[in-house]
DNA sequence: TGAAATGTTGGGGCG
DNA sequence: ACGCCCCAACATTTC
Protein backbone atom coordinates (compact mmCIF):
# COMPACT_ATOMS: atom_id res chain seq x y z
CA UNK A 1 0.00 0.00 0.00
CA UNK A 2 0.74 3.76 -0.69
CA UNK A 3 -0.24 5.26 2.66
CA UNK A 4 -2.04 4.52 5.61
CA UNK A 5 -3.04 6.70 8.20
CA UNK A 6 -2.73 5.29 11.75
CA UNK A 7 -5.42 6.39 13.79
CA UNK A 8 -3.95 6.80 17.44
CA UNK A 9 -6.45 5.72 19.91
CA UNK A 10 -5.56 4.34 23.59
CA UNK A 11 -1.92 3.49 22.07
CA UNK A 12 -0.61 6.69 22.42
CA UNK A 13 3.08 5.39 21.98
CA UNK A 14 5.36 5.27 19.10
CA UNK A 15 7.19 1.86 20.31
CA UNK A 16 5.32 -1.28 20.70
CA UNK A 17 2.67 -0.44 19.16
CA UNK A 18 1.33 -3.30 16.43
CA UNK A 19 -0.97 -1.56 14.44
CA UNK A 20 1.55 1.21 13.74
CA UNK A 21 4.52 -1.29 12.98
CA UNK A 22 2.00 -3.03 10.65
CA UNK A 23 1.54 0.43 9.09
CA UNK A 24 4.96 1.00 8.64
CA UNK A 25 6.00 -2.71 7.78
CA UNK A 26 3.65 -2.59 4.84
CA UNK A 27 3.05 1.19 4.00
CA UNK A 28 5.47 3.35 1.90
CA UNK A 29 3.98 6.77 3.82
CA UNK A 30 1.95 6.50 7.60
CA UNK A 31 0.20 9.32 8.02
CA UNK A 32 -0.40 9.33 12.46
CA UNK A 33 -3.84 10.97 13.19
CA UNK A 34 -5.17 12.03 16.50
CA UNK A 35 -9.03 12.63 16.83
CA UNK A 36 -10.12 14.74 20.04
CA UNK A 37 -13.97 13.85 20.16
CA UNK A 38 -16.11 14.78 22.50
CA UNK A 39 -16.25 12.49 25.46
CA UNK A 40 -20.01 10.97 24.89
CA UNK A 41 -19.55 9.87 21.59
CA UNK A 42 -17.95 6.85 22.71
CA UNK A 43 -20.16 6.00 25.69
CA UNK A 44 -17.86 6.94 28.48
CA UNK A 45 -17.61 9.18 30.92
CA UNK A 46 -14.08 11.15 30.67
CA UNK A 47 -13.53 13.05 34.04
CA UNK A 48 -10.85 16.13 34.28
CA UNK A 49 -7.87 14.08 35.11
CA UNK A 50 -8.38 11.88 32.69
CA UNK A 51 -8.66 14.16 29.93
CA UNK A 52 -5.32 16.23 31.16
CA UNK A 53 -3.26 12.89 31.18
CA UNK A 54 -4.74 12.51 27.76
CA UNK A 55 -3.93 15.73 26.58
CA UNK A 56 -0.44 15.68 27.69
CA UNK A 57 -0.09 12.26 26.40
CA UNK A 58 -0.99 13.32 23.13
CA UNK A 59 1.63 16.60 23.32
CA UNK A 60 4.23 14.22 24.03
CA UNK A 61 3.37 11.50 21.70
CA UNK A 62 3.16 14.50 18.66
CA UNK A 63 6.54 15.61 19.88
CA UNK A 64 7.96 12.15 19.48
CA UNK A 65 6.95 11.87 16.42
CA UNK A 66 7.95 14.72 15.03
CA UNK A 67 11.61 14.03 16.07
CA UNK A 68 11.06 10.84 13.81
CA UNK A 69 9.92 12.96 11.08
CA UNK A 70 6.33 12.60 11.21
CA UNK A 71 3.84 15.11 11.86
CA UNK A 72 1.00 14.22 14.17
CA UNK A 73 -2.72 15.38 12.21
CA UNK A 74 -4.65 16.03 15.14
CA UNK A 75 -8.35 16.43 14.25
CA UNK A 76 -11.73 17.14 16.56
CA UNK A 77 -14.98 16.02 16.57
CA UNK A 78 -16.79 12.40 15.26
CA UNK A 79 -14.52 10.11 14.00
CA UNK A 80 -17.40 8.71 11.57
CA UNK A 81 -16.85 11.68 9.96
CA UNK A 82 -13.62 12.87 10.28
CA UNK A 83 -11.65 9.48 9.09
CA UNK A 84 -13.21 9.73 4.93
CA UNK A 85 -12.47 12.63 4.42
CA UNK A 86 -9.29 12.88 5.97
CA UNK A 87 -8.14 9.52 3.99
CA UNK A 88 -9.36 11.26 0.99
CA UNK A 89 -7.28 14.26 1.48
CA UNK A 90 -4.33 12.07 2.32
CA UNK A 91 -4.81 9.90 -0.54
CA UNK A 92 -4.71 6.90 1.92
CA UNK A 93 -5.82 3.22 0.88
CA UNK A 94 -6.65 2.16 4.40
CA UNK A 95 -6.88 3.37 8.62
CA UNK A 96 -5.03 0.85 10.49
CA UNK A 97 -5.56 1.21 14.10
CA UNK A 98 -5.52 -0.82 17.37
CA UNK A 99 -8.20 -2.91 18.73
CA UNK A 100 -10.60 -2.01 21.36
CA UNK A 101 -13.03 -4.53 23.31
CA UNK A 102 -15.01 -2.64 24.97
CA UNK A 103 -19.21 -3.52 23.48
CA UNK A 104 -19.56 0.46 23.04
CA UNK A 105 -16.38 0.84 21.16
CA UNK A 106 -16.50 -2.06 19.21
CA UNK A 107 -19.97 -0.94 17.79
CA UNK A 108 -18.58 2.21 16.92
CA UNK A 109 -15.73 0.63 15.23
CA UNK A 110 -18.30 -1.22 12.85
CA UNK A 111 -19.86 1.62 12.11
CA UNK A 112 -16.47 3.55 11.62
CA UNK A 113 -16.11 0.65 9.69
CA UNK A 114 -18.90 0.90 7.02
CA UNK A 115 -18.29 5.12 6.92
CA UNK A 116 -15.03 4.00 5.39
CA UNK A 117 -15.78 1.54 3.36
CA UNK A 118 -18.38 3.48 1.57
CA UNK A 119 -15.65 6.09 0.74
CA UNK A 120 -13.24 3.22 -0.59
CA UNK A 121 -11.06 2.87 2.21
CA UNK A 122 -10.35 -0.07 4.53
CA UNK A 123 -9.68 -0.25 7.76
CA UNK A 124 -7.84 -2.95 9.93
CA UNK A 125 -7.73 -3.59 13.70
CA UNK A 126 -4.98 -5.12 15.59
CA UNK A 127 -4.75 -6.74 18.80
CA UNK A 128 -2.45 -4.69 20.54
CA UNK A 129 -3.30 -3.27 24.37
CA UNK A 130 -3.88 -6.90 25.38
CA UNK A 131 -1.51 -10.05 25.00
CA UNK A 132 -4.86 -12.35 24.93
CA UNK A 133 -8.23 -11.59 23.74
CA UNK A 134 -11.42 -11.97 24.78
CA UNK A 135 -11.60 -15.51 21.98
CA UNK A 136 -8.07 -16.72 23.01
CA UNK A 137 -8.47 -18.11 26.65
CA UNK A 138 -11.24 -20.57 27.28
CA UNK A 139 -12.59 -23.41 29.35
CA UNK A 140 -11.87 -26.98 27.90
CA UNK A 141 -15.72 -26.86 27.24
CA UNK A 142 -14.98 -23.59 25.15
CA UNK A 143 -16.39 -21.08 27.10
CA UNK A 144 -14.81 -17.73 28.49
CA UNK A 145 -13.08 -17.88 32.23
CA UNK A 146 -15.32 -16.02 35.11
CA UNK A 147 -13.11 -17.62 37.56
CA UNK A 148 -9.71 -15.63 38.00
CA UNK A 149 -7.38 -18.64 39.25
CA UNK A 150 -7.96 -21.12 36.59
CA UNK A 151 -7.58 -18.14 33.81
CA UNK A 152 -4.35 -16.94 35.27
CA UNK A 153 -3.29 -20.43 34.58
CA UNK A 154 -4.28 -21.08 31.71
CA UNK A 155 -3.14 -17.44 30.34
CA UNK A 156 0.58 -18.15 31.78
CA UNK A 157 0.93 -21.60 30.27
CA UNK A 158 1.01 -19.36 26.47
CA UNK A 159 4.24 -18.09 25.37
CA UNK A 160 5.04 -14.77 26.17
CA UNK A 161 5.06 -11.88 22.83
CA UNK A 162 8.11 -9.59 22.65
CA UNK A 163 7.39 -6.46 22.13
CA UNK A 164 6.96 -4.53 18.60
CA UNK A 165 9.68 -2.44 16.91
CA UNK A 166 9.76 0.90 17.13
CA UNK A 167 7.98 3.45 13.97
CA UNK A 168 10.69 3.77 11.66
CA UNK A 169 11.09 6.56 9.11
CA UNK A 170 10.81 5.01 5.59
CA UNK A 171 9.96 8.26 3.11
CA UNK A 172 11.09 11.68 3.25
CA UNK A 173 9.09 14.07 5.13
CA UNK A 174 8.91 16.61 2.45
CA UNK A 175 6.34 14.20 0.20
CA UNK A 176 4.13 13.83 2.68
CA UNK A 177 0.72 15.60 1.73
CA UNK A 178 0.49 18.85 4.18
CA UNK A 179 -2.99 18.10 6.34
CA UNK A 180 -5.06 20.68 8.69
CA UNK A 181 -4.31 20.22 12.20
CA UNK A 182 -6.87 21.48 14.92
CA UNK A 183 -5.58 22.43 18.03
CA UNK A 184 -6.64 20.71 21.65
CA UNK A 185 -7.33 22.40 24.50
CA UNK A 186 -3.98 23.47 25.39
CA UNK A 187 -3.44 23.02 29.45
CA UNK A 188 -5.06 20.65 32.49
CA UNK A 189 -6.00 23.71 33.75
CA UNK A 190 -8.25 25.02 31.11
CA UNK A 191 -10.36 21.61 31.29
CA UNK A 192 -9.38 21.01 34.79
CA UNK A 193 -11.68 20.45 37.69
CA UNK A 194 -11.19 23.22 40.12
CA UNK A 195 -10.34 20.16 42.64
CA UNK A 196 -7.76 19.36 41.02
CA UNK A 197 -4.01 19.57 42.42
CA UNK A 198 -1.46 16.94 40.59
CA UNK A 199 -2.45 14.41 38.31
CA UNK A 200 0.68 12.47 37.59
CA UNK A 201 2.31 12.94 34.00
CA UNK A 202 1.50 11.30 30.97
CA UNK A 203 3.48 10.36 27.83
CA UNK A 204 5.60 7.45 26.66
CA UNK A 205 8.84 8.76 28.23
CA UNK A 206 7.74 9.43 31.65
CA UNK A 207 5.98 5.57 30.94
CA UNK A 208 9.20 4.11 30.35
CA UNK A 209 11.44 5.53 32.72
CA UNK A 210 8.59 4.51 35.40
CA UNK A 211 9.33 0.93 34.38
CA UNK A 212 12.67 1.45 34.46
CA UNK A 213 13.10 2.53 37.80
CA UNK A 214 10.12 0.08 39.30
CA UNK A 215 11.81 -2.91 37.74
CA UNK A 216 15.27 -1.81 38.82
CA UNK A 217 14.39 -2.46 42.42
CA UNK A 218 10.79 -1.73 44.23
CA UNK A 219 9.14 -4.73 41.82
CA UNK A 220 11.21 -7.08 44.18
CA UNK A 221 8.85 -5.90 47.45
CA UNK A 222 6.07 -5.33 45.64
CA UNK A 223 4.28 -8.09 47.47
CA UNK A 224 4.51 -6.53 50.67
CA UNK A 225 5.01 -2.38 50.50
CA UNK A 226 1.41 -2.78 47.62
CA UNK A 227 -0.78 -3.43 50.58
CA UNK A 228 0.73 -0.04 52.43
CA UNK A 229 -1.11 3.39 50.93
CA UNK A 230 1.66 5.19 52.89
CA UNK A 231 4.17 3.62 50.33
CA UNK A 232 4.91 4.44 47.18
CA UNK A 233 4.85 0.66 46.27
CA UNK A 234 3.17 0.41 42.84
CA UNK A 235 4.44 0.81 39.56
CA UNK A 236 2.02 3.68 38.36
CA UNK A 237 1.57 1.91 35.42
CA UNK A 238 -2.21 2.09 35.61
CA UNK A 239 -2.83 5.53 33.59
CA UNK A 240 -0.24 4.82 30.64
CA UNK A 241 -1.89 1.41 30.52
CA UNK A 242 -5.44 3.27 30.14
CA UNK A 243 -4.11 6.00 27.64
CA UNK A 244 -1.79 3.00 26.14
CA UNK A 245 1.76 5.36 26.69
CA UNK A 246 3.40 2.20 27.17
CA UNK A 247 2.84 -1.45 25.38
CA UNK A 248 1.65 -4.43 27.59
CA UNK A 249 4.64 -6.70 25.68
CA UNK A 250 7.68 -4.34 26.58
CA UNK A 251 5.89 -4.29 30.79
CA UNK A 252 6.28 -8.44 30.33
CA UNK A 253 9.74 -7.49 28.80
CA UNK A 254 11.06 -5.55 31.66
CA UNK A 255 9.37 -7.80 34.39
CA UNK A 256 10.69 -11.08 32.76
CA UNK A 257 13.90 -9.54 32.97
CA UNK A 258 13.61 -8.10 36.23
CA UNK A 259 12.56 -11.98 37.49
CA UNK A 260 15.95 -13.44 35.83
CA UNK A 261 17.44 -11.29 38.22
CA UNK A 262 15.59 -11.92 41.51
CA UNK A 263 18.08 -12.38 44.69
CA UNK A 264 15.24 -14.83 46.64
CA UNK A 265 12.43 -16.51 46.27
CA UNK A 266 10.60 -13.43 48.60
CA UNK A 267 11.62 -11.24 44.97
CA UNK A 268 10.67 -13.52 42.80
CA UNK A 269 7.48 -13.99 44.36
CA UNK A 270 6.69 -10.63 44.05
CA UNK A 271 7.52 -10.74 40.29
CA UNK A 272 4.69 -13.35 40.47
CA UNK A 273 2.31 -11.04 42.42
CA UNK A 274 2.47 -7.98 39.80
CA UNK A 275 2.12 -10.30 36.73
CA UNK A 276 -1.13 -11.65 38.19
CA UNK A 277 -1.97 -7.30 38.27
CA UNK A 278 -1.39 -7.56 34.84
CA UNK A 279 -3.49 -10.84 34.34
CA UNK A 280 -6.42 -9.20 36.37
CA UNK A 281 -6.58 -6.31 33.41
CA UNK A 282 -6.87 -8.85 30.84
CA UNK A 283 -9.09 -11.05 32.86
CA UNK A 284 -11.91 -8.04 33.11
CA UNK A 285 -10.81 -6.72 29.45
CA UNK A 286 -12.44 -10.70 28.83
CA UNK A 287 -14.96 -10.73 30.79
CA UNK A 288 -16.11 -7.26 29.87
CA UNK A 289 -16.59 -8.23 26.35
CA UNK A 290 -18.03 -11.67 26.94
CA UNK A 291 -20.79 -10.74 29.41
CA UNK A 292 -21.13 -7.54 28.11
CA UNK A 293 -24.42 -7.21 30.71
CA UNK A 294 -22.05 -6.23 33.48
CA UNK A 295 -21.81 -2.68 31.96
CA UNK A 296 -25.38 -1.47 32.96
CA UNK A 297 -26.11 -4.74 35.75
CA UNK A 298 -24.68 -7.26 37.99
CA UNK A 299 -22.99 -10.39 36.60
CA UNK A 300 -25.48 -12.23 38.82
CA UNK A 301 -28.42 -10.87 37.69
CA UNK A 302 -29.89 -11.87 40.96
CA UNK A 303 -27.88 -9.07 42.66
CA UNK A 304 -29.98 -7.03 40.85
CA UNK A 305 -32.95 -6.97 42.90
CA UNK A 306 -30.93 -5.68 45.71
CA UNK A 307 -32.04 -2.52 47.52
CA UNK A 308 -29.68 -0.40 47.92
CA UNK A 309 -29.78 3.11 49.50
CA UNK A 310 -30.71 6.27 47.64
CA UNK A 311 -29.44 8.35 50.08
CA UNK A 312 -27.84 11.24 48.25
CA UNK A 313 -26.52 13.16 51.54
CA UNK A 314 -24.25 10.35 52.23
CA UNK A 315 -23.30 9.82 48.68
CA UNK A 316 -22.09 13.39 48.82
CA UNK A 317 -20.18 12.81 51.45
CA UNK A 318 -18.41 9.56 50.99
CA UNK A 319 -17.39 11.72 47.01
CA UNK A 320 -16.29 14.99 48.97
CA UNK A 321 -14.48 12.43 52.20
CA UNK A 322 -16.23 13.81 54.97
CA UNK A 323 -17.90 10.58 56.12
CA UNK A 324 -16.13 10.70 59.34
CA UNK A 325 -13.59 7.67 59.00
CA UNK A 326 -10.47 8.38 58.44
CA UNK A 327 -9.03 6.06 55.65
CA UNK A 328 -12.55 6.49 53.50
CA UNK A 329 -12.11 10.30 53.45
CA UNK A 330 -8.28 10.81 53.06
CA UNK A 331 -8.87 7.86 50.20
CA UNK A 332 -11.57 10.13 48.49
CA UNK A 333 -9.15 13.37 48.79
CA UNK A 334 -6.23 12.32 47.69
CA UNK A 335 -8.60 10.62 44.59
CA UNK A 336 -9.95 13.99 43.76
CA UNK A 337 -6.75 15.54 44.19
CA UNK A 338 -4.70 13.61 42.54
CA UNK A 339 -6.72 11.44 40.07
CA UNK A 340 -5.26 8.55 41.82
CA UNK A 341 -5.86 6.51 44.43
CA UNK A 342 -4.28 3.40 45.89
CA UNK A 343 -5.34 -0.12 44.93
CA UNK A 344 -5.89 -1.30 48.83
CA UNK A 345 -7.32 2.11 49.17
CA UNK A 346 -9.72 1.59 46.19
CA UNK A 347 -11.15 -1.87 48.01
CA UNK A 348 -12.10 -0.11 51.51
CA UNK A 349 -14.17 2.94 49.87
CA UNK A 350 -15.87 0.78 47.45
CA UNK A 351 -16.59 -1.23 50.62
CA UNK A 352 -17.79 1.42 52.26
CA UNK A 353 -19.78 2.74 49.88
CA UNK A 354 -22.05 -0.43 49.23
CA UNK A 355 -21.73 -2.18 52.51
CA UNK A 356 -21.59 0.87 55.18
CA UNK A 357 -23.48 3.29 53.03
CA UNK A 358 -25.81 0.62 51.49
CA UNK A 359 -25.20 2.73 47.82
CA UNK A 360 -25.37 0.86 45.12
CA UNK A 361 -21.90 -0.19 43.70
CA UNK A 362 -22.99 1.48 40.44
CA UNK A 363 -23.07 4.82 41.57
CA UNK A 364 -19.34 3.87 42.88
CA UNK A 365 -18.35 2.70 39.21
CA UNK A 366 -19.68 6.30 37.82
CA UNK A 367 -18.09 8.23 40.38
CA UNK A 368 -14.78 6.48 39.67
CA UNK A 369 -14.36 6.34 35.73
CA UNK A 370 -15.34 10.64 36.47
CA UNK A 371 -12.07 11.23 38.58
CA UNK A 372 -9.38 8.72 38.09
CA UNK A 373 -7.10 9.14 35.50
CA UNK A 374 -6.78 5.42 35.13
CA UNK A 375 -10.24 4.89 34.33
CA UNK A 376 -10.72 1.93 32.41
CA UNK A 377 -14.69 0.29 32.00
CA UNK A 378 -13.82 -2.87 32.21
CA UNK A 379 -11.07 -3.00 34.94
CA UNK A 380 -14.09 -0.35 37.41
CA UNK A 381 -16.39 -2.09 37.01
CA UNK A 382 -14.80 -5.84 37.53
CA UNK A 383 -13.30 -4.00 40.70
CA UNK A 384 -16.50 -2.79 41.68
CA UNK A 385 -18.21 -5.63 41.13
CA UNK A 386 -15.89 -7.51 42.96
CA UNK A 387 -16.43 -5.25 46.25
CA UNK A 388 -20.00 -5.35 46.05
CA UNK A 389 -20.59 -9.49 46.03
CA UNK A 390 -22.45 -8.72 42.76
CA UNK A 391 -19.38 -10.20 40.16
CA UNK A 392 -16.84 -12.99 38.91
CA UNK A 393 -15.47 -14.42 41.25
CA UNK A 394 -15.72 -12.15 43.76
CA UNK A 395 -15.55 -11.62 47.34
CA UNK A 396 -18.56 -13.71 48.91
CA UNK A 397 -20.99 -10.76 49.90
CA UNK A 398 -20.45 -11.14 54.06
CA UNK A 399 -17.07 -10.50 53.68
CA UNK A 400 -16.99 -7.28 55.22
CA UNK A 401 -13.97 -4.95 55.84
CA UNK A 402 -14.01 -2.94 58.67
CA UNK A 403 -12.38 0.20 58.10
CA UNK A 404 -10.57 0.49 61.24
CA UNK A 405 -9.12 -2.72 61.60
CA UNK A 406 -8.17 -2.24 57.79
CA UNK A 407 -6.68 1.14 58.29
CA UNK A 408 -4.88 -0.19 61.39
CA UNK A 409 -3.58 -3.26 59.54
CA UNK A 410 -2.38 -1.29 56.24
CA UNK A 411 -1.84 2.58 57.24
CA UNK A 412 -0.43 1.70 61.13
CA UNK A 413 0.32 5.10 63.03
CA UNK A 414 -1.82 6.87 60.07
CA UNK A 415 0.91 8.38 57.55
CA UNK A 416 -1.68 8.44 54.53
CA UNK A 417 -4.60 9.23 56.51
CA UNK A 418 -2.73 12.13 58.16
CA UNK A 419 -1.05 13.20 54.82
CA UNK A 420 -4.34 14.17 53.06
CA UNK A 421 -6.73 14.53 56.29
CA UNK A 422 -5.08 18.21 57.32
CA UNK A 423 -7.71 18.04 60.71
CA UNK A 424 -5.79 15.17 61.88
CA UNK A 425 -2.67 16.47 62.51
CA UNK A 426 -3.19 16.84 66.30
CA UNK A 427 -4.08 12.82 67.11
CA UNK A 428 -2.05 10.02 68.13
CA UNK A 429 -0.77 7.36 65.83
CA UNK A 430 -3.60 5.31 67.85
CA UNK A 431 -5.69 7.00 67.76
CA UNK A 432 -6.15 8.44 64.58
CA UNK A 433 -8.19 5.54 62.51
CA UNK A 434 -10.72 6.37 65.49
CA UNK A 435 -10.61 10.25 66.54
CA UNK A 436 -14.46 9.16 67.92
CA UNK A 437 -12.42 7.88 70.56
CA UNK A 438 -11.33 11.37 71.97
CA UNK A 439 -14.32 13.59 71.45
CA UNK A 440 -12.88 16.63 72.64
CA UNK A 441 -10.20 17.26 70.43
CA UNK A 442 -12.39 15.48 67.89
CA UNK A 443 -14.88 18.95 68.20
CA UNK A 444 -11.96 21.19 68.26
CA UNK A 445 -10.34 19.10 65.05
CA UNK A 446 -13.52 20.19 62.66
CA UNK A 447 -13.09 16.91 61.39
CA UNK A 448 -16.94 15.15 60.78
CA UNK A 449 -18.15 12.57 63.16
CA UNK A 450 -19.28 9.57 61.68
CA UNK A 451 -21.88 9.69 59.51
CA UNK A 452 -23.38 5.91 59.89
CA UNK A 453 -21.68 3.25 62.90
CA UNK A 454 -19.82 0.21 60.90
CA UNK A 455 -21.09 -2.39 63.46
CA UNK A 456 -25.07 -1.31 62.55
CA UNK A 457 -24.27 -0.96 58.74
CA UNK A 458 -22.45 -4.24 58.91
CA UNK A 459 -26.05 -5.70 59.79
CA UNK A 460 -28.24 -3.91 57.63
CA UNK A 461 -25.96 -5.50 55.15
CA UNK A 462 -26.17 -8.87 55.91
CA UNK A 463 -29.92 -8.14 55.85
CA UNK A 464 -30.02 -6.69 52.50
CA UNK A 465 -28.22 -9.46 50.63
CA UNK A 466 -30.12 -12.10 52.62
CA UNK A 467 -33.61 -10.74 51.47
CA UNK A 468 -32.35 -11.15 48.09
CA UNK A 469 -31.18 -14.78 48.57
CA UNK A 470 -34.47 -15.68 49.93
CA UNK A 471 -37.05 -14.47 46.91
C1' DT B 1 -7.80 -9.68 48.45
C1' DG B 2 -12.27 -10.64 56.33
C1' DA B 3 -14.46 -10.07 60.52
C1' DA B 4 -17.37 -11.37 64.22
C1' DA B 5 -19.28 -14.93 66.96
C1' DT B 6 -18.62 -19.01 69.13
C1' DG B 7 -15.92 -22.90 70.83
C1' DT B 8 -11.75 -24.91 73.05
C1' DT B 9 -7.73 -25.07 75.77
C1' DG B 10 -4.64 -24.23 79.40
C1' DG B 11 -2.30 -21.39 82.85
C1' DG B 12 -2.88 -19.12 87.02
C1' DG B 13 -5.36 -16.85 90.95
C1' DC B 14 -8.08 -18.02 94.61
C1' DG B 15 -10.70 -20.14 98.36
C1' DA C 1 -3.84 -30.42 97.12
C1' DC C 2 -7.81 -29.56 94.62
C1' DG C 3 -11.64 -27.65 92.10
C1' DC C 4 -13.50 -23.61 90.35
C1' DC C 5 -13.49 -19.62 87.67
C1' DC C 6 -11.52 -16.18 84.70
C1' DC C 7 -9.70 -15.05 80.59
C1' DA C 8 -6.20 -14.78 77.11
C1' DA C 9 -4.88 -17.25 73.17
C1' DC C 10 -5.95 -19.86 69.59
C1' DA C 11 -9.22 -22.56 66.50
C1' DT C 12 -13.54 -23.13 64.21
C1' DT C 13 -17.79 -21.68 62.45
C1' DT C 14 -20.75 -18.37 60.65
C1' DC C 15 -22.09 -14.43 58.17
Amino acid sequence: MKTVIHWFRRDLRVRDNVALSEAARRAEQVIPVFIFEAASRTGTDVGAARLAFLLQSVESLRQELAELGHALVIRCGPAEEILPKLAKEAGAQAVFANKRHEPCAQHRDERITSALLNAGVGFELFKDAVVWEETEILTQAGNPYTVFTPYSKAWKSKPIPSPRPKLTIRHPASRIPHLRSDTLPATPDEVGHPLLQKIPPGGELVALELLRRFMAGPVYGYGMSRNFPALDGGSNLSPHLRAGTIGIRTILAGLNKAKGKAANAEAAKSCETFLNELIWREFYTQVLHNFPRVAQGAFRPEYDRLQWSENHDHFAAWCAGRTGYPIVDGAMRCLNATGTMHNRLRMIVAMFLTKDLLLSWQWGERYFMQQLVDGDLAANNGGWQWSAGTGTDAAPYFRIFNPVSQAEKFDPGGDFARRWVPELAGFPGDLIHQPWKNLPLLEKSKYPPRIVLHEEQRLKCLALFKAVKKI
